[in-house]
DNA sequence: GATGACATTCCCTTA
DNA sequence: GAATGTCATC
């Protein structure tokens, strides 16, 4: 309790009813959680298994995990449940895998399989081609299904004949995935919120289970989400949840940020605590917050105070060109790096489209400064890294299409869109998995008697690499497989140069290690199961892990959405620019205020310096256009903004002089040492 | 069934 | 101005 406000304090000590907890940005939420967990285990004798603190991504769950471990011994936190969302889904789905009528070693899809699917479906749905895109598909299907819509639902709710259409085919992807044994993300969710509703034992089960449950970032929490809440919670309200109105800012992917106002109603005997006074930023930067974030009109006033210290005006660089704001910046830092003495992790350089990293990231190249570029394509993202994945998979789980349908001739085999078709079609009349519609007499009558030769054997081969499976590790295991099927001439058919081919294969050699790595239980230290391994890789992101590893010494890059709950002594806001931010789909009112908000979010990562970029003239579509500045600059006080780069013509130059000065003091360094 | 030339879309954010 | 999709040709 050392250290703590009387607000904190109050939130930490209050357990019995539910609480809210308006936090604002860096008033000490996570403390709040942390020491609060410690006050369960420690002064209240709560068993550490049946607390449960769900976050919202794994990067946050395992800093929650990192700090309670600071504070509690090993043998007091064991047990403990802190995941995301998604991971506790994950798990209450595999332990009621029989009620839910799956099979073991079902597969988890992601973004690109998913979409894959309603593709391949949407060509044969002839109510839906033509009419529905297939990534408007996907995001419908997906909204339907954080609001707990079912297929049939869906049909009846929809309003034009798009929709319906669009209904039809969340019909069959629904079925398809059955047929798979497979689950995308959303279901992650929605699954065990239908099985806690509608089985009463399986509830009073999981009731029992979670004696207390926290929840981080509630603003963020969508329709399916708040309800498995409620489910695991029941009535007695053993709830913490932990929100700020002011930071919502995923709204576009089905959050409700009203699920806070919804507590209150939801649960009569709620009590609210708002902690106000922030820990992190300076005056300055925290009086431009405010008065920017003054002007939404959909959320409770709020105002952050700090004993931080007063901090400077904001400057405000007008660059020419996008390749200028990046150079300004890069060089920016350099200076302040060796003028300050700032060590590169201070600071930070935040965007609103991941596209704007890239002339960044030349620049810092340029200059040799080291950089963290999170978000993006993520290394888990890459297609050979994937195709390995897709095999591993298919061990885990021989009904797994999308697995199948990836690397089916992935290196060739002769197995092209027409057999995919075919055996597609097959699949579908009889409700299977591809794999088996293969197998069928059908298939042996419809297909080239050629190319079903060639089917079998490969689906034999698979077939026998998976009863060998279990003799070895799986690490060791996946790098037999990939010579078997050489996978590295695969790629220096494809690249067209050696090196390149090579690096891939070495991603390769990573993704292997980090498999070697991640085969074992975090908490017994056994070994996992195949079905285990493939399930925990599918929701872990392995661009974290490995720039855990890294020297992360280094300017981080990110985007505005990915930068919430980050801080960094100085920040940069590029391209503060009309139609990027705000962006220029979101005009309308309530996704104008979302914008407001993640402008809000950018500038309250900044604990000392904060710097505000913006071109005259960007490139767009291959098409230059004139660039006004955003109206969020006019939203916080004048007075509080130093412009600098009007009028000045010469600005290369400038900046040429900034980077010598720069570069000597490397030089002057380096000679010293 | 594979390959390469042309056309079209996309530039938001993501578990 | 990248990246994906479509179509014609071998």
């Amino acid at each position: 309790m050392q250290g703590l406000n009387p607000q904190q304090q109050a939130a930490v000590r209050h357990i019995d009813t539910p609480l809210l907890v308006l936090a604002g940005a860096g008033s000490g939420k996570t403390r709040v959680i942390v020491e609060k967990i410690v006050h369960l285990i420690e002064s209240k004798g709560t068993p550490a298994r049946g607390i449960w603190a769900v976050t919202f991504t794994n990067k946050a769950a395992r800093e929650m995990a990192e700090r309670i471990g600071q504070r509690l011994p090993a043998e007091r936190r064991r047990g403990l449940n802190i995941s995301t969302f998604h991971t506790l889904g994950l798990n209450l789905i595999r332990r009621e895998i029989r009620t839910l009528g799956l099979r073991p070693g079902f597969t988890v899809l992601d973004a690109e399989d998913s979409l894959n699917l309603i593709k391949s479906l949407l060509q044969q749905n002839e109510s839906a081609a033509g009419m529905i895109e297939p990534k408007e598909a996907q995001w419908q299907i997906s909204q339907w299904k954080n609001d707990l819509l079912t297929p049939s639902q869906a049909m009846q709710t929809s309003a034009d004949e798009v929709e319906a259409a669009c209904a039809s085919l969340y019909d069959d992807y629904a079925r398809q995935l059955t047929a798979c044994n497979a689950l995308d993300f959303d279901d992650l969710i929605k699954r065990p919120v239908e099985l806690l509703r509608d089985d009463a034992e399986a509830r009073e089960r999981w009731q029992n289970r979670v004696r207390y449950l926290l929840v981080d970032e509630y603003q963020d929490t969508n329709a399916s989400q708040y309800e498995l809440v409620r489910l695991l919670v029941g009535k007695l309200g053993r709830l913490t949840a932990v929100g700020d109105d002011h930071q919502s800012i995923y709204a576009w992917r089905g959050a409700r940020p009203e699920n806070l106002s919804h507590l209150a109603r939801d649960f009569p005997n709620l009590t609210t605590v708002k902690l106000e006074q922030n820990y992190r930023s300076v005056n300055t930067v925290l009086t431009a917050a405010n008065q920017l974030i003054a002007n939404d009109p959909t959320t409770q006033p709020k105002t952050l105070w700090s004993a931080v210290g007063p901090g400077e005006a904001h400057r405000v660089l007008v660059c020419d060109t996008a390749e200028d704001e990046a150079e300004r910046i890069a060089t920016d830092i350099l200076h302040r790096h060796f003028k300050d003495d700032s060590p590169y992790r201070n600071f930070a350089i935040l965007f609103r489209g991941n596209h704007q990293a890239r002339l960044i990231e030349q620049q810092l190249r340029k200059l040799s400064i080291p950089y963290i570029l999170t978000g993006g394509q993520s290394f888990f993202e890459r297609a050979e890294v994937k195709d390995a994945m897709a095999y591993l998979r298919l061990m885990a789980n021989p009904s797994d299409d999308a697995a199948l349908l990836r690397i089916i001739n992935t290196p060739r085999r002769g197995i092209g869109p027409t057999t995919l078709e075919r055996l597609g079609q097959i699949a579908r009349e009889r409700h299977v998995h591809l794999a088996a519609a293969a197998r069928s007499v059908t298939a042996a009558q419809r297909l080239d008697s050629r190319v079903h030769h060639q089917l079998t054997q490969f689906l034999d081969w698979l077939d026998a690499t998976r009863s060998r499976m279990d003799e070895q590790p799986a690490a060791e295991a996946m790098r037999g497989l990939l010579e078997e099927v050489d996978y590295f001439g695969y790629l220096r058919e494809q690249e067209n140069s050696a090196k390149a081919a090579e690096r891939r294969w070495t991603n390769l050699q990573d993704w292997l290690e980090w498999t070697e790595r991640i085969a074992v239980d975090n908490d017994s230290g056994e070994s996992l199961s195949l079905t285990e391994l493939v399930q925990k890789m599918s929701l872990l992101g392995i661009l974290e892990q490995k720039t855990r590893d890294q020297d992360d010494n280094a300017v981080r890059l990110l985007t505005l959405h990915a930068a919430k709950g980050l801080e960094f002594p100085h920040v940069y806001l590029s391209g503060m620019e009309e139609d990027l931010l705000p962006h220029q789909d979101c005009q309308e009112d309530d996704r104008l205020a979302e914008e407001r908000r993640l402008c809000f979010v950018g500038i309250t990562r900044a604990q000392r310096s904060l710097t505000f970029t913006l071109t005259r003239r960007r490139r767009r579509y291959g098409q230059w256009r004139d660039v006004r500045p955003s109206r969020f600059l006019e939203e916080v006080e004048a007075d509080l903004l130093r412009w600098e780069g009007i009028g000045v013509q010469k600005s290369e130059e400038e900046n040429r002089a900034t980077a010598a000065e720069a570069m000597s003091a490397i030089r002057a360094m380096l000679g010293k040492s």
